[in-house]
DNA sequence: CTGTTAGCGCTTTCAC
DNA sequence: GTGAAAGCGCTAACAG
């Protein structure tokens, strides 16, 4: 900058104000100093602005896997809403339960590496403490799992009225005799969904996955092992839905006609499998689209609290691994 | 900084070099002032760093779509790099041909907010003359594509001979007549598949296609309708080989007994289809991982050119979707 | 409209 | 073994 100022002939302060615009420069100065830095490829110093105006304009993203599809699609999200708004994003994993791993986001936020923090969990909540703690010192926002306890925003999904419209499915197909392939106990996303799904089969048992694809495919195996009779599978995401899926046709019964499968998340593997699952699609690009324009209002100084909430719809789509119930549920012990 | 000096009655000298080691201190005041720093929760501000040091002890990431999961692979091996090193990870996406968008990585270079940026590519390979220019300012790794053109280290897998491997398998296999589903015309990755093929069957034919589900679905729903007959697919990718599979079932073929697929990645969908894709795997989280790393010890002074350059491994994985040629060509005229 | 001056929080000579 | 002081590149009073 004091390049362009000798050149220029000026001071770096007008320099300075002639890029902010924080104050009236002669319009021929101006010029001249514009031209000046084109010619030099001039650009400010990004941690000298940090030092002197305390912010980097940059924010961060915790997700327990960036590769997982999930979290991709919010980051998606986040990365276009703070690309809008001219901000940086860095991403950091929480996962692998690494403590030095785990305290990363919260050194960037001390660090004032990033100026705000966007949070996505997936597994317990039992980093609650933390959060909340951390939400004292520093903007932050939750991704698509919202927490109750604490007063920070959110932005999440209809996970209730989804999972009703999809048990409602069910019963409205005949189901009687449905299981559950269940999210991390403890999740406010799989509490929501148990909720609705009692609200309409009040006995139907719920087994409890991990979220991957192998999960569904061993609790399945257990449950025809079991010899337990059902003729409808409610998973909480499509790869344990797909998972199941695998397992039942292995056992040589047919989707949807001895065992209808209902999805949530409608991912791209959705309609790759056969036959192609039924779900409750969540746009996750939006939720981290919204996460992010809500953390970034809030560093523009619109105060942002609890209430500033959004809750982003849910779609039931119908396809191919949904039928009408069978006259008798096949995996039986006759 | 300052508060912790005063509390521990020394100079921010002192202090400084209590923290970084570059000069003796007396154990007695290092010990307080470590014990101050514990109390007070002291963590030495990122920006006066980096303008003091000229390292922002940040890496960048750019990637078309951080969402898909192929980038979504290498950007956690980036991140496990970077974090291993104690560094930030800020990713950018390039797609979209937003101009504004494109030359983000170039101004967080220039701005210094990164040390050095590892560029992913996918698509054509039109930004060669700007990532020349970038080579020569800043530290750049390119991941997965390599340019020969240019003189830049890169990290990329044996694509030719996986494809080698796997058009081998289907000649083994007893298959005469193979089509192609390509990727991007004039991408490397792609050009080396190619080779592969024809170094095994001269004549097959080529069709290129964009690497999306779509695309294997399109393409294979033309040969159908122009009546091509071929016992095989070779598809560059796993999402094009399940969309060719789609089609070809959809039309009432059987995989593989009247048609063979291969794909490309080994991606997790390849085991959600019926049957499990045959495919090559490339480790795109170690892919992530090694230019995570080779850029860093750049950083870190280890003069790191072209010929540092590495090459993962592939392997053949063979699935369900691959067996012996028919004795007739199934997808024909008669 | 423009320049001078004083820092932002840290590292690093140069002295003692 | 420790301090004082300069300065990284920028912005923001405070004066003209």
């Amino acid at each position: 900058m004091q390049q362009i100022a000798d050149a220029a002939g000026v001071s770096v302060t007008t320099v300075s104000h002639a890029l902010s615009g924080k104050r009236p420069v002669n319009p021929d100065t101006a010029a001249r100093i514009h031209r000046l830095i084109d010619q030099f490829q001039y650009v400010p110093d990004a941690g000298a602005r940090r030092l002197q105006s305390g912010r980097s304009r940059t924010i961060g993203l915790a997700v327990p896997d960036i590769s997982h599809w999930y979290f991709g699609r919010i980051a998606r999200g986040v990365e276009e809403a703070a690309n809008e708004a001219d901000h940086g994003l860095v991403v950091a994993s929480t996962a692998n339960a690494d403590p030095r791993r785990e305290r990363r986001y919260f050194t960037m936020l001390s660090t004032r590496a990033i100026d705000g923090l966007i949070y996505a969990s997936s597994r317990s909540t039992a980093e609650i403490d933390e959060l909340a703690r951390l939400a004292r010192s520093a903007p932050l926002v939750l991704a698509d799992e919202p927490i109750e306890s604490i007063d920070v925003p959110s932005v999440s999904t209809t996970v209730y009225e989804g999972a009703l419209e999809a048990v409602t499915l069910l019963k409205a197909l005949g189901h009687e005799r449905v299981v559950a392939v269940a999210g991390y106990q403890g999740l406010p996303s799989t509490l929501a969904r148990t909720r609705a799904l009692h609200e309409v089969f009040p006995g139907a048992l719920t087994f409890y996955g991990d979220f991957e694809v192998e999960s569904g495919y061993r609790i399945l195996g257990d449950l025809l092992a079991a010899d337990l009779r059902f003729t409808a599978v409610f998973a909480h995401n499509d790869n344990m839905a797909i998972g199941a899926m695998r397992r039942l046709q292995d056992a040589g019964l047919r989707v949807p006609e001895d065992v209808s499968i209902i999805g949530f998340d409608d991912t791209d593997a959705a309609t790759m499998v056969t036959p192609a699952l039924t779900t409750v699609r969540k746009d996750m690009v939006e939720v981290g689209r919204q996460s992010g324009r809500l953390l970034l209002d809030r560093l523009n100084g619109t105060p942002v609290a609890k209430q500033d909430s959004v809750l982003l719809p849910t779609e039931l789509v119908v396809r191919g691994s949904t039928g009408p119930a069978p006259a008798t549920p096949r995996p039986s012990s006759s």
